[in-house]
DNA sequence: GATGAATGAGGGTTCATTCAT
DNA sequence: TATGAATGAACCCTCATTCAT
């Protein structure tokens, strides 16, 4: 009971809390987006979050940690959203694949939109990158096992690296004209296809059961 | 003779600016490669390059001027080298021509691996990269049109920068272990090859003569 | 009571943040005075007036606003100073306008001996002095017109002028030595006094009422 | 023989060496007025003179040796046309004299409109310009017990100081319009020469003779 | 715990002065 | 001796971080 109600007393302010934090993440991302690491302030981050600047450092306790914490929600969507498709994967042709690929890039981008900056731009951080980096790397490769289960572990690996930086294209296409973007996007599509098949092909022949 | 003297009589100094430029430009290269535009400092480029800032200024009288000058060799240098590919690329098979343009890419990065940092980096000048990409592409287009002449000037702009971008994965694939490395470059070539050789058979239905 | 102590709880904010911007004029005043400003450098007043450089800048956030501060309020007092003797002045013989005049330049001088540095100075902010000089001479003029009401505009403005110019001498005066000082501040009176006198007599003639 | 040969065949660098400072003075005078005294650079001076940076340190080893250079020439000049006044205001009537005071000082100004800019503005020096001013004094006052020989030496002193003063505003009046200039140059003419007749009738309570 | 004023190291840039040529 | 490129201390200003309230 006294834990209970300990706990209860203690509810408001976590929830309290967690919304801080969520209003500090959010301003964060976007000015980080709109300016990149370096020129974006830990002040501006706290005005425009409603935070005091003693309190945004209480909860990160530096303007890296900030970033830090924005490029980890980005690594769990990421990885969260590979590892759903990667369940979906086995159910689909390697067309609608390459459709579903290209749209978790987008998504990805439009959701955080910020992180991109932060994960190309930083000079430190760099194990972190890597890190991230070899998840999504895995991410990756265990969708194509899935699909092309014949291929080598390592043309597997390959793929996935390819792949990833194929799909990063994606996001530039976006950043077009309607127009333009549309048909770009199309042809980053029509290149994963492409890709996708070819690699069935070849699997073919590792695997002729 | 005379001549040869008296044009030695200011050679030292000459000589000596363009190797202080060429330091000044080398160190710029790395360090803003290393941080990105803002966090490089001109005091740690000067170090570097082994001048006083004073000296820096001299040669580059802001911060934005060496990066311009960085981005402007590396833009030559980017042109060049596609405009000269264009020229190569009528003789070539779609084979040899993936090859070649994973290979300029390539080139392109060892000598000015720097550029790319500051091409993608935020902040003002944006409307300078605008145009060199704008460049790059209608390079990478011309050459499109050489070898496949029936694509329509939509296609080929799409799939101009949809090559650009994937060739820019051979720049990650350079960063891996040589072994991973190598297998990385085949796949982009691949890659590249595939996209060419599905273009040429898209072509084929446009130009049916 | 409850709103006393409520007001309370900022005041010492507040009343600090007054200490130190007067602690910074009073510095700046100093430092502008003794070396110009050019001269002067934001870290000497910042050390002088016992702040951080950070701080000086969240209360003047560039060197010319701290001047333009200065300069205001320097304005301020003698516009203000100006006024309240030309609502004595209408009472007062001649004589002793010249021994107020005189005696305001000097209170003005004292208060604000900064000012004038930054007034006589070169560099933007002509307009700003401009304005200031001009307000000042229409504070001198009025007090003409009102003892000397038939005085033409011109003959007015000119006087004002040339009262404005003499009355700095004063200033002069109150740098010598003590002996030496008033037998000077005792001339300049007195030149002040002649002026006044003679365009007395000048005006009769205008108004042979 | 030989002295005379040897004088001869250093006589034209003499002579360059001549031409070469005048150059200098000229250029620092111009950009001293224009910018100020701190504004001013070096390299701009050196420029605008046609000599290199090193040369210019030949002649004027800091930059403040150039400033007292100047100051020492307006000195000169104002000591001159002082003296030269002196010899002549014996035969002058009070009312010329005062003409010719207001000439002089506004010849002084626009023969070396720069020097006043260093005499006020700078910090340092200050001896070297008490000097100066205690030359100019003793030059004024020389003339005043020329013309008014029956003043004490107190007296003569305290007016040397306000005239000189007051003649210094000639030179507000030479920046204004012409219209309200000429008005101005009136305007101060007459107080001078008020001056001057108040102290002539002092004199004759003084001189019953 | 929350606040936001205070801090001061460090960044880009300038310029008086020096010195190799 | 004349030159002007090189030097580096110092300037104005910013901002990540701390700490008194």
């Amino acid at each position: 009971m006294s834990t209970t109600s300990s706990a209860g007393a203690r509810e408001p302010k976590r929830r309290r809390g967690h919304l801080r934090v969520a209003a500090i993440m959010k301003a964060g991302a976007e000015i980080f987006t709109e300016k990149g690491y370096d020129a974006a302030t830990m002040t501006e981050i706290a005005a425009r979050s409603g935070t005091a600047t003693g309190s945004l450092y209480r909860f990160f306790p530096s303007k890296e940690s900030l970033a830090d914490a924005l490029l980890l929600e980005f690594a769990q969507q990421a990885l969260d959203g590979l590892a759903e498709l990667g369940e979906r994967a086995g159910d689909m042709t390697l067309d609608s694949l390459a459709g579903a690929l290209v749209d978790f890039r987008l998504a990805l981008q439009s959701q955080s939109s910020f992180a991109v900056a932060l994960v190309e731009s930083r000079g430190a951080g760099e194990d972190k990158r890597a890190k991230f980096r070899q998840a999504l790397l895995e991410g990756m490769a265990r969708i194509l096992r899935k699909v092309l289960p014949g291929l080598t572990q390592a043309k597997c690996d390959a793929m996935a690296a390819v792949l990833l930086h194929i799909l990063k294209g994606a996001v530039m296409a976006a950043g077009e004209k309607p127009a333009a973007g549309s048909i770009l996007l199309a042809e980053i599509r029509e290149v994963v296809r492409l890709y996708l098949a070819a690699a069935r092909s070849t699997e073919r022949g590792n695997l002729p059961s």
